[in-house]
DNA sequence: GAATGAAGTGAACCACTGTTCAGAGCATCA
DNA sequence: TGATGCTCTGAACAGTGGTTCACTTCATTC
């Protein structure tokens, strides 16, 4: 007879995989791709090896889910301050810098796990993908910055990488765990900021 | 009876061993890490498997000493152009940066080796040594530079990671291959040496 | 030229992991 | 309640790649 999944039971398998989802990421961001075994991430969300492949066709599958959930989340968070209406576009650009960074020092092993930890194939690919998205919205407003003559001339996509580049480097080398006293997060973020608004080329703040 | 290498017998070992690095360091360039397995090594270099635990302990043995080597070439270059006597701590700077592209550019493939691609732990520690240096010897300038007042106060280790981590950024989307038209390396240069100096907050050259 | 010992070989070994699958456990339907 | 079909299990399987080792090859010594 036909047999129906009911929705309690759809409900269930979802939250399952949701489950799943979630338990990988925290594995990921605990211990690195490297070393996020199948087994690993199912003994986490508590179920068996074998079930894993009823959520996910493989392991790579899974992985790349992981990453792009993740990752979304920080372009769309950045995208939200980036675009927003208040504020000059140099304005945003710092406060854009400093969601980026702060986010990543509040969770550092996702973000080593997003911007540097090794990876298999398809998640390196996921990667590019995502740093070309965080290109992509600093350009955006490096463009207007030089439109409303905030910022001299420049080739937006190479600042923005390079602000992608500069913030993630200063941040994976904390995050990696081993530095001297471990610098104080709040003068970290003061300094990158400075840092990305010299980078792209904003004036010093004239006296209010 | 007692058994002694003749001179031109250990001439011909070190030969060995310097081929197999150079061969091996050409694989890894061409390939990457995850791609130059021992056996791939050890065929580009015209030996068996087998011989490579001839000279090297482990796998991971060899490629330290890959990535050491390369990861050395590279710093000692560096350094001598930023320590350099003549020029301004900030055309010092700026000739550093250049260079650091320029070789970047020259041998994407090992570039990409060194600042980027996935590898085994071991190489990774050696990475992050590798950048370290880099931090320190920018570090170095900027500190220069703003003793001699040609840059706003700042922490010369941030700005350093910054530079190193934009560069890098800015070379690794390119050297990856995927890229729309491929800009020219000489504007891409240009553009990366101005947007190094706005980074660390060099006035713009006043005219002449 | 025979004895000796090191270098070099490459097939076999082994550890590690992603993946499969036959069966157990349950929920659904008649 | 019994029949059916899905989910879940975990041990077995398979591919991969680093490492080993009995053996061959070749240089050295007497």
């Amino acid at each position: 007879m036909a047999y129906r999944k009911t929705a309690a039971e759809v409900r269930r398998l979802e939250a399952a995989r949701e489950r799943l989802v979630e338990c990988a990421t925290q594995v990921v961001a605990e211990v690195g791709w490297a070393q996020a075994s199948v087994t690993a991430v199912a003994d986490a969300a508590g179920i068996a090896a074998g079930s894993v492949y009823q959520h996910f066709p493989s392991k790579a599958a899974l992985a790349v889910e992981v990453f792009r959930r993740a990752a979304s989340r920080e372009v769309d968070v950045l995208a939200e301050v980036l675009r927003s209406t208040d504020g000059s576009p140099v304005q945003r650009l710092a406060r854009g810098v400093q969601v980026f960074a702060r986010r990543a020092l509040e969770n550092r092993g996702l973000a080593h796990a997003l911007l540097a930890a090794p990876a298999e194939p398809s998640v390196g690919a996921e990667r590019l993908d995502f740093r070309r998205r965080y290109h992509a919205l600093f350009a955006e407003v490096v463009r207007e910055g030089i439109d409303a003559g905030l910022l001299p001339r420049q080739d937006g996509q190479v600042t923005a990488a390079a602000l992608t580049g500069a913030v993630g480097e200063v941040l994976v080398d904390p995050l990696g765990a081993g530095r001297t006293p471990a610098p104080d997060p709040e003068d970290l973020l003061a300094e990158l900021t400075a840092l990305a608004l010299r980078c792209a080329g904003a004036r010093p703040e004239s006296p209010p």
